[in-house]
RNA sequence: GGGCCGUUAGCUCAGCUGGUAGAGCAGCAGACUCUUAAUCUGCGGGUCGGAGGUUCGAUCCCUCCACGGCUCACCA
């Protein structure tokens, strides 16, 4: 324990002693919070308030001291005064450390130097803290402590406060807009014992009581559609979704995802409510919708670029996908051009749309820094998605781009049983081939679509990059309160 | 998983060519009745991430390990 520390325990000790436990403070009336009292400062003048929060500095100048204060929504400093807080409240108060948590009761003034204050007649403590805070300057920058211990962090960073605030107030909107479209949000199992809707690799546990392996969900897809076979109509889950995958700036294992679905649309429908939906969070939460992220100016201003991923290659790489007729076409196109090892499969399993996907992926995807819808997805990799009329290599299926990379995933649902089923069958396919994200099949699912599902419109957006865009945030790391880590020691 | 970088006082960081460590803030003691990165005087505080190795001697060089960051791969 550091010095710093035992003196605390100290301080604690003789306060104890004293019977003044902080620890056995139990309530304090907050009358008005920092911000508010600034904001209020004509009417509130002279006034008494009652406040609380964190010392976050002291500043002792003999028989006078200013606190600065910090409660939820910012500081606002104490005026304390020897003579009217009597010699022995005084010398106590000394004695307490920066990161106390204090209640103070006083009248609002402006000091000499312009800065509106209380000034305090009441003080009490009210916790004691006995780990110092970090530097009060420079701030914690240690990326380490800043996710392992993130209450430091939002003690010592406005902006990390102010970060966090916004992603309730996002999806707080994101709610309300579904809700004003008639949507009903439902709960989906997050434990399954087939982890399917999407092609990751997911957590495994195990239930006691059953003695049954179970898969934390990977998507809320299938379930959310059997709410739709159900007559539901409009619903969608917002929650997380676990994928044993990758850790990096955008991939956090644990994420929140909102997939909603709605009766009698399609992909198109769904483009439309997702530029809409995110145009609408923007608008409320950063109050406009162009919005500059990592120094680059994003408009998502409603309507978005739609663009074909076919056309896209032919933009992006000068590949015309359109005149390419067989696989062997393909897999010879792929080697002239080099990009082969984008592939996940052997180059002679690979199919024309696989092919195509890789040239998406290895010409387009970074240049699509304006939100960009890419439509037509190849069969083969959207197994839950309607062909195309008169193109059965394609589906009616979009992926939404910003700044390089997808934010939405959506679909005209695929419900045919009899399709489905070949498609599932098809999946079962890649897994031999090596494929362990393939999808699996539910056969409950389809036994659903036998019962009829309308024909319907899915969507699917990853929360925690739209949150990124919208707070400016480098990392997914920034907009996770407590990111997945490795035990320390 | 690969590559690069980092880990030194509670925090932010210095530390040269190898001679067992410094600053600022914070802390402690004192001065100061309008400060706001308050100021002034004095003092204390270190398993230099861990384990080995080289060396007369290692914070420094080498190896391995742990954790983290960036990046590539993987991943919607």
């Amino acid at each position: 324990m550091s010095e710093q520390q035992l003196v605390r325990r100290e301080k604690l000790a003789k306060l104890q002693a004293q019977g003044r436990d902080p620890f056995a403070m139990l309530t304090w009336n907050q009358s008005h919070h920092s911000v508010e009292i600034k904001q209020n400062f004509e009417q509130l003048e002279n006034k008494d308030v009652s406040v609380a929060g964190r010392i976050m500095s002291f500043r002792d100048i003999g028989k006078a001291a200013f606190i600065d204060l910090q409660d939820r929504d910012g500081r606002i400093q104490l005026y304390l005064n020897a003579e009217q807080l009597g010699p022995e409240q005084y010398a106590e108060i000394k004695t307490w450390d920066v990161g106390d948590i204090v209640g103070a009761e006083g009248y609002v003034f402006r000091t000499k130097r312009g800065e509106i204050s209380v000034h305090a007649k009441r003080l009490v403590l009210l916790t004691k803290a006995l780990e110092p805070l970090p530097e009060k300057f420079h701030g914690l920058k240690d990326p380490e402590i800043r996710y392992r211990r993130r209450y430091l962090d939002l003690i010592m960073s406005p902006e990390v406060m102010e970060t966090f605030k916004k992603r309730t107030l996002i999806i707080r909107a994101i709610r309300e807009f579904l809700d004003n479209r008639g949507y009903i949000e439902v709960e989906t199992p997050i434990l399954s014992t087939i982890a399917s809707g999407a092609a990751a690799r997911p957590f495994v546990t195990k239930s006691n009581a059953l003695n049954l392996q179970l898969y934390l969900r990977i998507a809320t897809e299938l379930y959310l559609k059997r709410c739709i076979v159900g007559g539901m109509e409009r619903v969608y889950d917002m929650g997380k979704n676990f994928r044993n995958e990758g850790i990096d700036i955008r991939h956090n294992p644990e994420f929140t995802m909102i997939e909603l679905y709605e009766a009698y649309t399609d992909y198109k429908g769904m483009m439309e409510l997702c530029e809409n939906l995110v145009a609408y969070a923007a608008q409320k939460v950063c109050g406009a919708t162009k919005l500059s992220y990592q120094g680059t100016e994003i408009d998502f201003t409603p309507p978005w670029r739609r663009l074909t991923m076919s056309d896209a290659v032919k933009e992006y790489g000068g590949i015309d996908f359109s005149s390419v007729r067989t696989n062997e076409e393909a897999q010879a196109l792929a080697k002239e051009k080099g990009f082969e090892h984008e592939l996940k499969k052997k180059l002679k399993d690979c199919t024309k749309g696989d092919i195509l996907n890789a040239a998406f992926e290895f010409y387009a995807e970074e240049h699509l820094i304006q939100p960009t819808f890419i439509m037509d997805y190849p069969t083969e990799i959207s197994p839950l998605t309607k062909q195309k009329p008169g193109d059965p290599t394609m589906t009616e299926r979009f992926e939404a781009f910003v700044y390089g990379r997808e934010i939405g995933n959506a679909y005209s649902e695929l419900n045919d049983p009899i399709v489905q089923l070949d498609r599932f069958t098809q999946q079962s396919k890649e897994r031999e081939l090596g494929d362990d994200e393939a999808y699996q099949l539910d056969e409950d699912f389809v036994a659903s679509l036998e019962v009829g599902m309308p024909p319907t419109g899915g969507l699917g957006i990853g929360i925690d990059r739209i949150i990124m865009f919208l707070t400016d945030a480098y990392s997914i790391r920034d907009v996770i309160l407590f990111p997945t880590m490795k035990p320390n020691s």
